[in-house]
DNA sequence: CCGATCAATAGCCATAGGGTTATCAATCGC
DNA sequence: GCGATTGATAACCCTATGGCTATTGATCGG
C-alpha cells in the first residue's frame, strides 16, 4: 500500500499528467473536451490521467449535463510542501549540529 | 528533452529511491554499503538508484578508497518548491479575482 | 425519437524502468 | 603479490503504465 508522498510524486512524475493540474491551477475549471483540445493525446488517454488525478486527491470533477468539468484541488498538494520543508528540516538540524560541533570545538 | 520538474518528480517519484534520499537527508552522508544495508534491495539497484538521483542533482558523491560517499543536495528541491508556490500563487490569484469580482457585484 | 456530441470504459500494444545475478575495476589488508 | 572487499556495469526479465482505437452510456438538439 503506497503512501501520501507515493501516490503524489507518482501522479505528479508524468509530464502530460502534471500539465494537465498546472493547466486547472492557471485557469480554473475546465471540461474534459476543453482539457484534451491542448493535451496533445487523446480524449480516452486524458480521462484516464484526470481519473489517477482525482483518485490522488489533487483534482475534483463536477458534472453537468454530458460534460465533466475538472478544477484543481490546491490542498492535496500539503503533504508534498510538509515533506520538502522536512527535508530542508533535516538537513538544517544537521547543519545545526555541525556548527554546535565546530563551536565546541573552537572553545 | 525532459525539463527540470519531470526529473526531480520522477526521480523522487520510486518509493526505494526516495528512502534513500530521505535518508541521506535525515543521517547526512553514507556509503553504499551502509545505504544497502537497509535498503532492502540489491547493492546495484541502490547503486543504480544513486546514479538516479546524482543526475537529478539530489546526490552528491565522493570518493574515498574503494568506498563511495553519498550526500543529500538539498539545493535541488528548490524548482520543486517554486513550482508547488507557483501553483499555489495560480490558485490563489483566482480566487483574488473572484473576490474582486464578488465585490465589484455588491456594490 | 434519432442522430450527434461528450466522457468513461474496455481491450490491446509498446516501452520504460526497477529488480535480479554475474562480472569487472579498483583498492585494501596481510 | 594475492585474496578479499567495495561499488559500478552489463545483460537480462518482468511488470507497470501511458498511449491508441473501438465501444458504450448518457444527454443534448431538432
Amino acid at each position: 500500500m503506497p503512501n501520501t508522498h507515493d501516490v503524489l510524486f507518482r501522479t505528479l512524475a508524468d509530464p502530460t499528467r502534471r500539465a494537465l493540474f498546472e493547466r486547472l491551477c492557471r485557469e480554473g475549471e475546465q471540461t474534459v473536451g476543453a482539457l484534451t483540445a491542448q493535451s496533445g493525446v487523446s480524449q480516452p488517454a486524458v480521462s484516464k490521467h484526470l481519473g489517477v488525478l482525482r483518485q490522488a486527491g489533487l483534482v475534483r470533477d463536477r458534472h453537468e449535463g454530458r460534460q465533466t468539468h475538472y478544477s484543481a484541488q490546491l490542498g492535496a498538494l500539503a503533504p508534498l510542501i510538509d515533506w520538502t520543508s522536512q527535508m530542508a528540516g533535516f538537513w538544517q538540524s544537521r547543519f545545526d549540529d555541525l556548527e554546535d560541533l565546530l563551536k565546541r570545538m573552537d572553545q
